[in-house]
DNA sequence: AAGGCAGATGTAAGCGCTTACAGAGCCGGG
DNA sequence: CCCGGCTCTGTAAGCGCTTACATCTGCCTT
């Protein structure tokens, strides 16, 4: 044994030290008072080192056994299996990741979770992560002090982050990663040279314009501000260009957050004139929900009075009354393409030079003029 | 220099090892071609052994200064925070995490994460344990073959892991996990000795009851398997309690899964006359919104003829008209104390014997037949 | 009968940090 | 002038794993 090994079963040892010597017999090591069950000894702390030893073999055969490397006889196998389960030894994530370098874990930055949107993003990135074997870290950005911090602590415990939206992560923090670590943006501006994966704006955005123009309304709105996010910027565009291509002039966006706060305010400036409108085209449902609602119960009519168009094809949109037209995202898919580039960037491809875009669907319900089905 | 940083520094190392003694001159070291712009060297892989090379200085100052431990002067801890930023040094966790022996990390698994349920918690727990300064590694179970094998690959990363609902996660995995890392389950049964905490049922059910009964409606029926979740259960608990403190006898419950599609099958058995109901005590939001909507769309009158209440106070519940009659859950707090009480645990708290019980709300609009505001 | 080889296991050298402990200067008081 | 006590910095011993390499059996070839 070397000095090594003492050091590790039996010296700086705080915890009742797991029986060094003890032949099999369970819940004999317990110092604790935790009533006396069969169960396993509940040696907390039990190393490689324990399991060595009550197995009576040595650690490199124990690793082997568990990592499933390497040739052990089946006799050996067995006997560090069941010192595993007597010890009941989880391995220490730590100790392994410094030994292979690897983390194994993917780092996921998203500015909050309200909303479908960011947890069936969440929900893909997990799932895609879980089937690479790496476990996923996540920050919510919001409420942060300090946000370049808060980043760079996680670039400490992962392989590779996944950022949505590069306004949640400062371009200074971006870069300082970019380069250490492998970055993807979701959703975002792709930042000079960091890969980018997000869905198609402008050109849905164009068909859902057309479509509503094509109901015959003229005085259309977009509600939502272009310079917020990329995402609504091209939507925007999209909106604009629906209006050139008829030969249209169409009018300025109203600027609001897209929080269902901002939809009341824009609501009462239209039920008060100051806006004037046949329809909204708005940057996302929780926006044109809100609105939707409070026009309502002020008594107007949607789609007669006026019309009512919105972005993600939340749940509610499918429930309320007439159902909002809507652009339904790949946002699971999203998540998964985000975790597969992280996973391979991480086993060393190159980045992509060009974003990825994934298509999306207009989504046609009554909140248009179209006819409820 | 001893044998260990020679290691450290040049043998084995297969990336462009980082300028050994170059003085200052950033962007030298640098054999991928970047192109040349006066960025710091994008030296991959930087250790504390070339930060303190570089900065002419052990990497025990290093560490004191990174920590902000220990005493150093202010000029050596420039040198040291400009070879940090010319290196573009991030730290190893995991070696960090060796060395302290803790993770530094919470884990917390959850079945999906659909509805807003999932993500306000999640939303809580993360800001707490960020302000605890532990990362959140999450694991959702849904769709995982090996789950036991998940969650003990989780157990392996993180120092204590927070489970919602017990039927998540398999009891022998639970009774392992326990006695290893402090585990807390949120709003799930409390197994033996495991600490738990979940928000109040039973009595805001009776409430709900109460308040429907107390309309006039004498026909209620309770959607959802008591038996699905201990959730649910108690809510059926509560809604039976009201009927027995007015002598009555409630029906049985319609046992169903809490989804959206179960709703529309629900709302079907109510349309052909096999439920006969003039009020649903529903599980949650989600159940009562789809059978409101499909009995809307089908021409029913909610409340007039029949009454719906849910659980959960989920932003549709809002929305939609009549708003519905809900109890609103702490979610966020739930999640808040999870972490809370995680930390505490790792600190050395013992874990609490009764579970931790936060009070809930009920929120009162039209679906039950009060009239709309 | 000797050599070779494959299978099973052990040895030991790290992985990149933290931190107890040990110096090295330096100051002021005796 | 010496010494105790600062302040600041370096030395080195781990933390618990993985893995290249060495070793040791047998058994098969020739």
């Amino acid at each position: 044994m070397t000095a090594r090994q003492q050091g590790g079963q039996s010296a700086g040892r705080a915890v009742g030290a797991p029986s060094v010597n003890a032949s099999t017999a369970p819940a004999a090591a317990s110092s604790a008072p935790t009533s006396a069950e069969p169960a396993p000894a509940p040696s907390v702390g039990a190393t490689i080192y324990s399991v060595a030893d009550r197995a009576g073999v040595s650690i490199a055969t124990v690793s082997r056994v568990l990592q499933g490397a390497g040739t052990v006889s089946s006799t050996t196998t067995q006997k560090v299996l069941d010192a595993v389960d007597q010890l009941n030894y989880v391995p220490l994530g730590a100790a392994r990741s410094l030994a292979v370098r690897h983390h194994e874990a993917h780092g996921l930055v998203l500015p909050e979770l309200t909303g479908p949107y960011y947890s069936e993003l969440l929900m893909g990135f997990e799932s895609r992560a879980a089937e690479l074997g790496q476990s996923v870290t996540l920050m919510l950005t919001g409420g942060k002090a300090d946000l370049a911090r808060a980043v760079r602590q996680l670039a400490t415990r992962v392989d590779a982050i996944a950022v949505l939206g590069s306004a949640a992560m400062p371009p200074a923090v971006a870069r300082a990663l970019h380069g250490q670590k492998p970055v993807v943006i979701i959703a975002g501006a792709g930042q000079e040279g960091i890969e980018s994966v997000r869905a198609e704006n402008a050109h849905s955005a164009e068909l859902l314009t057309e479509h509503v123009l094509a109901h015959g309304r003229a005085r259309l709105v977009f509600v939502g501000d272009p310079d917020g996010a990329p995402d609504i910027h091209e939507r925007h565009a999209g909106f604009v260009a629906a209006h050139r291509a008829r030969g249209l002039v169409p009018a300025g966006p109203v600027r609001v957050p897209f929080r269902e706060a901002a939809g009341d305010a824009v609501a009462e400036r239209i039920l008060s004139g100051e806006i004037d409108a046949d329809a909204l085209v708005c940057a996302n449902d929780e926006l044109a929900l809100a609105i939707m609602s409070h026009l309502q119960d002020a008594g107007r009519d949607v789609p007669r009075d006026i019309a009512v168009v919105g972005w993600d094809d939340v749940m509610t949109s499918r429930y309320v009354r007439p159902g909002l037209t809507t652009v339904r995202q790949p946002v699971h898919e999203l998540g998964v393409v985000a975790a597969e580039r992280l996973h391979q960037r991480v086993s060393g491809a190159p980045p992509r030079l060009e974003a990825q875009i994934l298509p999306t669907q207009v989504v046609i319900r009554g909140s248009c003029g179209c006819a409820p089905r």
